[in-house]
DNA sequence: CTGAAAGCGCTTACAG
DNA sequence: CTGAAAGCGCTTACAG
């Protein structure tokens, strides 16, 4: 409904000048462009192709884009799910790229007729969430979760489903059991890391810093991670792979190995999609429902988009969805092979 | 550079009938609007947002839509590669859900600010894509493929990969060699089986109907199979399976009968991505690059946007790749386990 | 750096 | 069903 004549309207300002500042017209003043910006997310503008409506929705990378990967198909999938019967579309974007040298966020979305973005982020670029975050621009982070009182995010909590995981290794017998982390430090290892600590100290097990392993999240890093473990002395039984490509990498390795599973080692998984059900024996894991995360996410950016004034700054839409614990094939009591 | 004006001019009537004739008004002629719709493709007309032209290139599914599936997500990571540093902008779309009651596809696209598209395609839907490319709108068909003389395609030849898996049983000492198909008939898939008899009349070997099995492309589709198998008297030594998903889950099915694979049965399968690392033994497999194909396809796209005129309407872009056939862990000569 | 006014490209009553 | 003219929303010289 917002008109650049409305948003110059209520600022005092002529609709040229919203126009330049809109468009990063280099003769506006900085503090003017800025007024205009928050005004203009505030109020909802709209950009339009002719005379109708733009009805974009982006799914942008905040930081390195990684399209082909399952929890990010998944992610889209669910967002797929919800967006055509309101006839929005979705757009996929490389926010770094796609960005002209002096313009802000709002600016690049305007320009591509988005109306709304899904972020999707890690650790190094929450700083770009942030901006986006109080240029007040109709946006939800996802895949990654941090206190920003401005910031939207739909999380998936693994800390429950983990705890879950561990006991349930614990219930087997095991008492060496290692955890194996993605060498990038983000939030949502963290909880799986804190869920470790918890169990095993609640079990009075000894919680050694020398089970705590660090691997890329690749094929490849699953199998540098079952070398690391067949070199330590004593042995973990079990271990928790937090990442879904590096459980994967970890079973090929070690039945390369000859080992056993579970017989020889114990492995949870952790997995975005269904790869669990790939390998042999399907992986045991912590479940994370990607599509769920982005059928939320686009949710969450519906209910934005219906609200607007001082509202729209002082709403946050946050919302938790849990992990499920699964039991597959590939966790057992230890030494005890599988049938 | 077209305008409506410019279409206007070239067609001998007035700007408001061009207007009407892209915005699907009622009271148009229908071989007014026809005529239109022709111009405006063959002259590139390019839609607007405020006075900037759209950047959107579609990925857009005719048939049921598959945007989590791993081919999917490596044709778009293609695609977007080497869009992003044109200005293009990737959208999703699925067809059928974004039609307009009486609209046709340019309008359709018109009206997303869609400048070309990558037609993601089943032998269901080829229809479509026939009628988007008598409308003359920029596109290309990718994952099949089929001899309209407007249609431009990317194809992803299997035919020698298949060959050379063949002879690669063939030469191990199979002679015994099934080959799994997609229960529903495409072209690609077609390739394979006509490689397989090739293969098999050549060496003499016979060729056998009830080799030829059919399962659905999922993992439990390969699971079918391989109890199929099971049950074949000769049972056949060696089986090309032509969908990824379906040689993963007869992997996984063979290692739950206790099978040693390759001792018991050598597999070769066909891999859209980088699904033949994640099982184990890894997967002898055809392999097709389909982030090559996203690429080649938005490449093509590039040229016939820049093309237009009488051009625009006969030039039709074609273009096969090579599938590359790789030896792992899941094949050996009969009989013979693995290491 | 800003605004009043002209301009752009497209759309839409209005008249036929 | 079509066109001439007015209108819409935004942008852009022009003037200050």
């Amino acid at each position: 409904m917002a008109s650049v004549r409305e948003i110059a309207r209520q600022l005092g300002i002529s609709a040229a000048t919203v126009s330049r500042a809109m468009n990063n017209h280099p003769l506006v003043a900085e503090e003017v462009r800025q007024r205009v910006i928050l005004a203009m997310n505030r109020s909802r503008y709209v950009p339009t192709v002719g005379r109708r409506e733009t009805m974009n929705i982006a799914f942008a990378y905040t930081g390195e884009a990684s399209i082909g990967s399952p929890f990010d198909a998944a992610l889209m999938q669910g967002m797929s799910d919800r967006m055509e019967q309101c006839g929005f579309d979705l757009m996929v974007l490389d926010l770094r790229r796609a960005m002209l040298p002096r313009e802000n966020y709002t600016q690049l979305f305007l320009r591509k007729g988005i109306r709304a973005a899904v972020l999707r982020t890690t650790a190094a670029t929450t700083g770009i969430c942030r901006e986006i975050a109080a240029e007040g621009f109709p946006a939800v982070v996802v895949g990654y979760h941090f206190d920003d009182p401005e910031v939207n995010y739909i999380y998936s909590n693994s800390y429950s489903g983990s705890c879950e995981a561990i006991t349930h290794l614990v219930d087997l017998g095991h008492t060496h059991i290692a955890i194996s982390l993605h060498v990038v430090e983000d939030s949502d290892h963290t909880d799986r890391l804190n869920a470790w600590r918890h169990v095993l100290k609640q079990h009075k097990l000894p919680v050694l810093d020398k089970f705590i392993i660090r691997a890329p999240a690749t094929l490849d890093g699953g199998a540098q991670l079952i070398r690391r473990i067949a070199a330590m002395s004593p042995r973990p039984t079990a271990v928790y792979i937090t990442d879904p490509l590096v459980a994967v990498g970890a079973i090929s390795e070690a039945r390369q190995m000859n080992w056993n599973i579970p017989g020889d080692i114990s492995i949870v998984g952790f997995d975005d999609s269904d790869i669990r059900f790939m390998v042999y024996p399907k992986l045991t894991a912590v479940c994370q429902d990607a599509r769920a995360v982005g059928q939320e996410a686009f949710d969450t950016l519906n209910r934005l988009l219906n609200i607007s004034g001082e509202d729209a700054k002082t709403t946050v839409f946050r919302r938790t969805l849990a992990t499920h614990f699964e039991v597959n094939g590939s966790t057992a009591s230890p030494g005890k092979a599988s049938l």
